[in-house]
DNA sequence: ACAAAAGTGTTAAGCCTACACCCATGC
DNA sequence: GCATGGGTGTAGGCTTAACACTTTTGT
């Protein structure tokens, strides 16, 4: 077997919907390369540890979530041969959605990290260290994909949640906005998308809302539609 | 950098449309581990070569194409530690997809390569050496569901077809029959998908077809529904 | 009462499905 | 002529997009 000398990383495109956007969590780095720039949390995968393992063990540090019920997939490998100055290092990216969290982010590189506008990193493609901006880029357009053919969106919120705040998360994600009723109408008649909880909220203003949680649903037929 | 011992391979899910059936090409493997048992083409990345180039070059070694025009996509990355047993070795799945190929499948390892029906291989998850079942699965559902929203069902077909050989390919990758007529309002129809090339064939009997080449387009609006 | 947000009804346009039907070739 | 596949037309059902309208709260 051909060992070379290689490194096993895992970088995190960390989304939640703050606000009325969609923000990504970032470090600030403290040692070079990039010192100073800001880049992706991730971390070496460790021997014997597995792809998802270590993703989950990054996402609990730079949270402070215990990462169980947070939605995690994998996005896509970049192993381009100069992309870290420091050697051949080969990272697999992982997409986390997170629901807007009341506690604030700690850990133990908490002291750097804080949520960022998507959008603002994305137009300025020289912000982030190494290959951080195809990575996140890559992994903000796999999540806009996936709003319309399944019920993801539903990761971005709190377990109970009403229909308007999932459409926030819908017009966060996409960046344009929807029509309330049809929108309302879309979701509670698409098959287990969603289930009604049986209480409701004034959380938001005005007539008090159902609450509802996640379906059981993997696909949405018909899909949900942007623009 | 902690530079762990790893091996850093990528393996190939080569689908190709013959006799209107979806086939994988496979080796049979000639050595341990896995002697004698059937197996995704693969192999290592050398060093300085970025992973798409390594597949690029596995994929004209097995099939004997200059794969320049190939259609080659990164599926996912696998990396479980006990997935190899020589060893612990991460390996990043590509998805290429080729014509019917009028040359036979050849190369230095072809002695041992053959196309085989995906279906048949689906049916029994014990037939693949490694995590290969696996990686083949997740390779043919990506094809799958791409059909639907891009234009990827030309990367099957010769730089000329005529819209049933089009059909031919969904038939075969779907495993269902569409219905002609329809099928064929929906791709001209659809902007940029197919483009006429001005000449006909009668190479599929019965009255001349018209001959398309591939759009511009690469994504389909709206998209192909299946089922 | 008024503002605000939830939720329902309606209508016109577009898309999909199914199938009848005609066209152009080889034999 | 007849078989074979290519290609167009059309009617009914379903989905969507746009927006009028009613409901239920907080202030």
């Amino acid at each position: 077997m051909d060992f070379e000398p290689l490194g096993l990383a895992t970088d995190l495109v960390i989304l939640t919907v703050r606000d009325g956007r969609l923000q990504v969590l970032l470090i600030r780095r403290g040692i070079p390369p990039y010192r100073g720039r800001w880049a992706l949390p991730g971390g070496f995968v460790r021997p014997n540890e597995d792809l998802e393992t270590t993703a989950r063990r990054e996402l609990a540090e730079e949270t402070g979530l215990s990462a169980e019920r947070i939605h995690l997939e994998q996005v896509a490998t970049y192993g381009a041969p100069d992309r870290d100055p420091r050697g051949r290092v080969v990272s697999v990216a992982y997409l986390a959605l997170v629901p807007d969290l009341p506690a604030p982010v700690a850990g133990s590189d908490a002291a750097s990290a804080s949520w960022v506008d998507a959008t603002d990193v994305l137009d300025d493609s020289g912000r982030l260290a190494f290959d951080h901006y195809r990575i996140l880029a890559d992994g903000v357009e796999r999540a806009r994909a996936k709003l319309e053919y399944s019920p993801l969106a539903t990761a971005f919120c709190p377990p109970e949640f009403t229909i308007s705040e999932l459409r926030g998360v819908y017009e966060a994600v996409w960046g344009l906005p929807l029509d309330p009723r049809n929108f309302h109408r879309k979701v509670t008649k698409t098959p287990d998308f969603v289930e009604p909880a049986g209480t409701t909220t004034t959380r938001d203003g005005g007539r008090p809302a159902q609450l509802f949680h996640r379906g059981t649903a993997t696909t949405l037929h018909p899909p949900m539609t942007r623009g």
